[in-house]
DNA sequence: TTCAATTAGCACTATTTTAGTGCTACATGC
DNA sequence: GCATGTAGCACTAAAATAGTGCTAATTGAA
């Protein structure tokens, strides 16, 4: 539905955490107590985290996790990428390295470039936003406003319910 | 997984061969004979287009489907709003419009604002990427070059298999 | 040295979303 | 009349996501 997954918002939120926790290693069990995230599926994201690098775990009692690096240099791509893969956003764009690419419509399929295209713009914002972006969300950013058009978005609106 | 559906890449595909069609009505099965689709999921997905406004419909013998409006004016992101609705990138994001906000962390949630931020440039992206530029892909467009870090990329690719 | 707290690993169930199909009714041109 | 279409509804199948159970290994501290 092109959304990311309880899993990337969770990491996100526990990213979060730690970074206003600034260097001490906090425990899965902590985060799950401040938001409600469900402690095991959270262990189980944490744990990814920590095989991607993003973040150092330690074991035992008073152990936790701490981020790897600094905020500014860990991106809510990199996030994305660790619980979720490279997001791909049309099945043609996946690449299987044994067999070659997937696309069933792959010879005909007219969409492809474009598509890309955009899908490289999401990556980019999402290899731009970093973690501290998150914490300080300052308005210099990206003035953007919104950019629903109303059309679409009473249009959809029936159909997201 | 952040990805568009089945459903949103076959209107697609069936909405640039509009285009080539310029003007006249073509129907689901000779779209599904020049793809690889099943016919009747296109039926579906082209109904779900009509019953939107993006395309007219026509029955009866040498009836099928037609462009609403010029390709210059329909955009991925309509495209995307009638076959999935409104993307919304964390579940924060969902408005339920009769009982408020449906984010379980929402009193506490700290990763809304920055990710609304991702989210409308995504949708920024969409909108202003029309049929037209789907028919046509001039590399005019914005020459972005590859974005995924070699990093991430890797490591990413363990996961998605 | 015992114990409580914590991560690591693996396998499993449940839920939700997506993909795809079957059938019937209605419309239209020949 | 009939072949060729779309419209509508309901349903099944498959895949992805969410979430849980259990056990082992590690570590700090009583």
């Amino acid at each position: 539905m092109l959304q990311l997954t309880k899993r990337t918002e969770y990491g996100l939120i526990a990213l979060v955490h730690m970074v206003d926790r600034d260097g001490e290693f906090v425990s899965a069990r902590e985060i799950a107590e401040v938001y409600p995230i469900p402690r095991r599926l959270l262990a189980e994201v944490l744990k990814d985290l920590s095989r991607s690098g993003l973040i150092d775990s330690q074991r035992g009692a008073s152990g936790g996790y701490a981020l790897a690096r600094r905020a500014e240099m860990i991106t809510v791509g990199d996030v994305v990428c660790a619980l979720e893969g490279a997001p791909t956003l049309a099945s043609c764009e996946t690449i299987h390295p044994t067999s070659g690419n997937s696309c069933d419509v792959q010879a005909v399929c007219p969409i492809r470039s474009p598509l890309q295209r955009i899908r490289e713009g999401i990556w980019r914002q999402m290899e731009h936003t970093s973690l501290r972006a998150l914490v300080d969300p300052t308005p210099t950013m990206s003035p953007l406003g919104s950019l629903f058009s109303p059309e679409a978005d009473s249009e959809s609106a029936d159909r997201t319910r």
